[in-house]
DNA sequence: AGCATTGTTTCACA
DNA sequence: TTGTGAAACAATGC
């Protein structure tokens, strides 16, 4: 599930909880808490209250009442934010606050590549991708050999682009993936970002990054919705990424 | 059985 | 030193 627009909708499940107090936590889980040892989140939160939620990019936090420790947030590769809901089976509550009101805030993550920290470090997080000016966006993702959609997926380049909102983005925008980010003209950046932003906000509207055009036919048998031609597949940036060779020509 | 997976970090190498 | 790419991580679904 979880890209910039899933993430950007857990923040908002985040805020539903806001000035609850927390009388319990769930920390028991030492790898999606590490480098925490159980017990030190559940320490540092219980009897205080999340009062802001935020996100930069596919990372959340909450920052705590009275200058309190910030909760750190992730959701890895399959993770989701739930609020009031009834625990999640076989474990898969990887993370979890209980509220004072009986209410309930979970990290749901089957495969267990989500996070939650204190004191998360964002130093080498670009800015986020539905925020970057122009100018920003030019000088950070028009540089380099590496091909386009790398640059696009590189998070200390700008952070939020995984590897599906990519895709979409790269085909809504004409623009082959395996492009040298460097060979771009200031232009096509302009239209790369145009693309990016739209694609975000009509993601984050209608629930999630497989509500795209171009998403649904990312298959081996899948075709170009827009002139038909079977798509190209190949692993770009390390990811498996799909293009049509007609409208995004190298 | 084998392979792929909407993410991040670490390590090796040029 | 910097940039780039592959492997590791964990678990599930086809």
């Amino acid at each position: 599930m979880p890209e910039l627009p899933e993430a950007e909708r857990a923040r908002l499940q985040i805020d539903r909880v806001l000035g609850r107090e927390i009388v319990a936590v769930d920390d028991r889980d030492t790898y999606v808490c590490r480098p925490h040892a159980p017990g030190e989140i559940e320490h540092a939160l219980t009897g205080r209250r999340l009062v802001s939620a935020h996100r930069r990019g596919k990372f959340l936090w909450a920052e705590t009442d009275d200058g309190g420790p910030i909760l750190g947030l992730h959701l890895g590769m399959a993770g989701r934010i739930d609020v009031d809901e009834e625990p999640a089976p076989r474990n898969w509550d990887r993370f979890a606050l209980t509220f004072a009101d009986g209410g309930r805030l979970a990290l749901r993550d089957k495969r267990r590549l989500g996070r939650a920290v204190l004191e998360p470090d964002f130093v080498h997080v670009g800015p986020d991708a539905a925020e970057i000016d122009r100018a920003t966006f030019r000088a950070r993702v028009g540089r380099g050999g590496a091909p386009l959609k790398a640059r696009l997926l590189d998070q200390g380049v700008l952070s939020g682009v995984g590897n599906l909102l990519a895709d979409e983005t790269l085909w809504q925008a004409r623009l082959s993936p395996r492009r040298p980010a460097g060979s771009l003209a200031p232009e096509e950046l302009d239209a790369l970002r145009r693309a990016l932003r739209a694609a975000i906000r009509s993601a984050i509207r209608l629930g999630g990054v497989h509500t795209g055009a171009f998403i649904p036919h990312r298959d081996r048998e899948g075709r170009c919705p827009r002139c038909g031609t079977a798509l190209a597949r190949d692993t770009i940036g390390g990811r498996t990424t799909y293009w049509c060779p007609v409208c995004q020509p190298d």
